[in-house]
DNA sequence: TTCTCTAAAATTTTT
DNA sequence: TTTTAGAGAA
């Protein structure tokens, strides 16, 4: 077995970890040590010998895009060692973030968790919504009490399974109002039929808790367990994953306690540090070596890293013999000549060092700062791409369009009704809306049961047409513009009951049809909501819910007003519908539309790509390498940023969000600063960030700024 | 009461 | 620069 095709060219660590079979086993990867090849090679080794069938292994990643590449590797590896064949027919192993695997497990088993299956994701925006007008409706402090701290503060409980009620016992005096808060939140959320990404975690693990013959389930599925990123895991996800590898205890985790950038999200290093306690014997690989950058730039990694106390002791090493190109640090007079700086040497890159676009990265802690640095590079003609920053899902009108689907499907999603009732005038406002639920809940039923059943005949808008009527009596489905005969809010409710019953009619055929060829599997899919991809059924429900709606002719208007931001907002739109025709299913896309954006990496299905410089901030780049990194914005109060100064741990994080940034580099490493730069509409003078200083200065050249640019 | 326009405020990181 | 809040118009 060890002379196979792809063990060749792996270090004697490596190998070891690979080789590894059974049993606990943490592996220690620093920067660029060939960490994914492990873990990717170690599946393949486990399929390979036979130990395992693909679906016996469970590989977890924090990113979408991680968990797509591990997948796709482990699709290369077997295919390469068998001459180009796949005969893997059992499929790949499942590869999944933390998220969209409790997702799916939570879709299967709904009705055990305690919702409806046709529950909705709520997304970040969502959850800042009902907490916003939770507060507002508690009439608390506001200048105190901050949608963003209670939002916190939720998250920290839900990070650590304490849910609402177990709150109130755990927090100090002064936190009580965010418990009642929390409170409220929950039981919004649960008679939305909705869960955050929090709960989704919270509700996986209760899940098995509270079942324990599905955990038994699972775990005998899933007999090989792989954690990338461990050093990022929060306690409850930390939890999901014991749960699942009791049985067998063949989890893998590999992590770098220097590499971990998210305790903001709850993220505990304590997971790593205590790996060793909860599976006594485990094996621990330490992979020090660095197949990535040049010696200069992980001399000045390690020298900035080691500036931190809390940190496990190793140090990469590198068999490059060189030490490569020297550091270059650039002090700016303003934002803008660092933007040009940075275009300027790109060109020069790419004419004289042969570098292309792609070779290239520009990283920063803020999405603000990318803005200045876009409009260099355009004025510059230099293509890019940028990563993160606001996603294609989380777009106003891409959620307008998405929230009548997603009301539709789930009548109880308060958010999405009032969101899709108020994105086109209606003529139904804050009361009215608010008049309609009150109705609703009173009377212990949805917005839709309401409408139908004649309880909204005191709604203005409403009364003068028997509710039951709207639907049946009007052009059917898809008709393209709004009925302006009737009134806005009742063409509203139109829209959305097509919706609805177009919805329920494509889940019905899918269902005959899956009992007609006999595939119960099929047919109990469908019941959670599914439509079949016939007739791209989908896109039309996305083409009516614009068009009927108002919303295009809205839209429409404002370009006529030369309103160029609505202009990119229908493109937007004819993109989402374009996108959708890659779907069967409306609640797998709308499960995607949350959760797995798959947007972030831009335009990936053309490869013009390649073509194209990235921009992106550092926590994005984790997992990324490029030939040439430049870093802007090296300044006190922004990296590090101002909110982390006040703690050392909060610093040291800064710290090594640095060293991720500066370990992406391959050859070529720029750190950029500005002396002062625009902030709002004045300007804001800075000192050095002292990450320069803790870099040795043999490794860096410094250049200063002549020229101020505007 | 809803809609629209203008002024003011706000900017860490993400599944 | 973009988003939100508030005031006045319809």
């Amino acid at each position: 077995m060890e002379n196979s095709k792809y063990l060749k060219g792996l270090n004697d660590e490596q190998l070891k970890a690979v080789l590894h079979e059974d049993g606990p086993l943490l592996i220690l990867a620093g920067a660029g040590s060939g960490k994914t090849r492990v873990i990717t090679l170690r599946a393949v080794h486990l399929i390979k010998t036979g130990r395992a069938k693909s679906y016996n292994i469970l590989g977890v990643t924090f990113t979408n895009k991680a968990a797509r590449e591990m997948k796709e590797r482990i699709k290369k590896a077997l295919e390469y060692e068998e001459g180009g064949h796949m005969e893997y027919g059992s499929g790949l192993p499942e590869f999944s973030t933390f998220h969209s695997f409790c997702l799916k497990l939570l879709r299967r088993h709904a009705d055990l968790a305690g919702y409806e299956r046709s529950f909705v994701v709520f997304d970040e925006d969502d959850s800042s919504k009902v907490i916003t007008k939770i507060i507002k409706s508690l009439n608390l402090n506001e200048k105190i009490i901050t949608p963003s701290k209670a939002k916190y503060f939720i998250e920290k409980n839900k990070n650590s399974f304490i849910n609402a009620e177990e709150s109130f016992g755990t927090v100090k005096a002064w936190e009580k109002d965010y418990a009642v808060i929390y409170s409220e939140y929950s039981k919004k959320l649960k008679e939305s039929n909705a869960m955050d990404f929090n709960d989704l975690l919270f509700n996986a693990v209760r899940l098995f808790q509270n079942n324990p013959q599905i955990l038994e389930r699972y775990s005998n599925i899933y007999k090989y367990i792989m954690v990338d990123e461990f050093q990022d895991t929060n306690y409850i996800q930390d939890k999901l994953i014991k749960l699942l590898a009791d049985k067998h205890k063949n989890i893998c985790v590999v992590g770098d306690d220097d590499q971990s950038i998210y305790s903001f999200r709850g993220a505990t290093i304590d997971n790593i540090l205590s790996f060793e306690k909860t599976y006594p014997g485990c094996s621990v690989i330490k992979l020090e070596r660095n197949y990535r950058s040049t010696k200069n730039i992980l001399n000045a990694a390690s020298a900035l890293v080691k500036g931190n106390k809390i940190r496990k002791d190793k140090t990469l090493k590198t068999d490059k013999k060189s030490g490569g190109s020297i550091i270059t640090v650039y002090q700016a007079n303003n934002d803008y000549s660092e933007s040009y700086y940075i275009a300027k040497e790109i060109r020069r890159l790419i004419r004289e060092d042969g570098y292309s676009n792609k070779d290239i990265a520009i990283l920063y802690r803020a999405n603000s700062q990318s803005r200045v640095i876009e409009d260099r590079l355009i004025k510059e003609s230099i293509r890019y791409n940028i990563y993160g920053g606001l996603k294609f899902y989380q777009r106003k009108e891409i959620k307008d369009i998405l929230s009548f689907l997603r009301f539709a499907l789930n009548p109880k999603d308060a958010v999405s009704f009032e969101r899709s009732i108020q994105c086109v005038p209606t003529g139904a406002g804050e009361k009215t809306i608010k008049n309609m639920q009150d109705i609703a809940f009173k009377n212990g039923v949805d917005i839709l049961t309401a409408l139908k059943t004649g309880l909204f005949s005191s709604i203005r808008g409403l009364n003068n047409m028997q509710a039951q009527t709207i639907y049946i009596a009007r052009a059917s489905f898809p008709a393209a513009v709004p009925d302006s005969s009737v009134s806005g809010i009742a063409n509203y409710f139109d829209v959305i009951l097509k919706i609805k019953s177009e919805i329920e009619s494509a889940i019905l055929s899918k269902h005959e049809e899956a009992v007609k060829i006999g595939n119960s599997d099929i047919a109990a899919e469908s019941e959670s909501g599914s439509v079949s991809n016939s007739g791209d059924r989908l896109a039309d429900i996305i083409n009516f819910a614009y068009k009927a709606s108002g919303y295009e002719s809205m839209l429409k208007a404002g370009v006529s007003k030369a309103n160029e931001l609505d202009g990119n907002r229908i493109e937007n739109i004819e993109e989402l519908i374009n996108a959708s025709h890659d779907f069967g299913d409306i609640t797998e896309f709308l499960d995607q539309s949350a959760i797995n954006d798959t947007k972030e990496e831009p335009n990936a299905r053309d490869g013009s790509d390649i073509t194209k410089v990235s921009l992106m901030t550092l926590h994005s780049s984790k997992g990324l390498e490029f030939p040439v990194v430049f870093i802007a914005g090296l300044e006190e109060h922004l990296f590090p940023h101002i909110r982390s100064l006040d703690n050392e741990s909060s610093l040291e994080e800064e710290r090594r969000l640095c060293y991720v940034g500066i370990t992406r580099a391959k050859e070529k490493l720029y750190l950029t600063w500005s002396k002062k730069r625009r902030s709002g509409k004045d300007y804001k003078y800075n000192m050095p960030s002292r990450f320069l200083r803790e870099i040795p200065e043999e490794l860096i050249e410094e250049i200063v700024d002549t020229y101020e640019y505007y």
